[in-house]
DNA sequence: TGTATCATCAACCACATGGTTGAACGAGCC
DNA sequence: GGCTCGTTCAACCATGTGGTTGATGATACA
């Protein structure tokens, strides 16, 4: 097994594929919060919640600045974006309201081909 | 190390963590597919494309109908929405013009606080 | 009946992940 | 200087993941 080039989309995806760091991005979504804050929440080591503060930077969904000791994050929420536009492309399947939205969102993004991304394959 | 209760959304974004399986999803939006057609673009043993279906399979995207000696899979987009309303919650930090798309949504699904999901804490 | 086909299962391997503890580092403060 | 605080690092452990090969089980077909 070699061959783990990680792209970004799926570094995203799996990012949140963890309930710890979902609620991570929740508290980050009302403003700024150290990685003390962060950890605060949750029964656990504060060097296993730095781990997960560190998959959300590699994921491209958090920034952090280093202020004094403390480290600072805050969302960055474009890669969030991106997974929601990928998602996006499927909402015809789960209803006409939702495919009002993609089109809405077309305009500003338009879509060469209205056909599902395409992920490039392994 | 115990307790990997492994909620639904944990399991549906972690299955499109994968560039493999959302490449298997992008063909199922095109309609059904047997496990072998699935299989079919990847330079990988049946057996391990068997075991990526089956990952979705338990994510709740896609559901199977046994035909014969052929498993065909259709998508199912019921937990795709469910991923894309969490990520819907964060629409406001990427922009005014999806924020009007997610207050759209709003109507017909009423969202009681309109703060982002409270994703059960571990 | 035999044989090919579609798919899974079982065992295995290498590496990733989520957690721990203890040490270390860098900043602030007495 | 020396202490404390915020954070990371390193080593370790158990389990998950993505792949392989070979065997197995049904089903279609000659």
């Amino acid at each position: 097994m070699v061959e783990r080039a990680a792209d970004p989309l799926s570094l995203v995806f799996r990012a949140l594929g963890d309930p710890t760091r979902r609620e991570m991005v929740r508290r980050l979504s009302a403003g700024e919060r150290s990685v003390g804050e962060l950890a605060e929440p949750f029964r656990m080591s504060l060097a296993a919640a730095s781990k997960h503060v560190q998959v959300l930077e590699r994921a491209g969904l958090v920034r952090r600045r280093v202020e004094g000791r403390v480290h600072r994050c805050r969302l960055d929420a474009e890669r969030l974006a991106e997974a929601q536009r990928w998602l996006a492309h499927y909402e015809r399947f789960w209803g006409e309201r939702l495919d009002a939205l993609a089109s809405l969102l077309a305009e500003d993004a338009p879509d060469p081909a209205d056909a599902p991304p395409t992920d490039p394959r392994p």
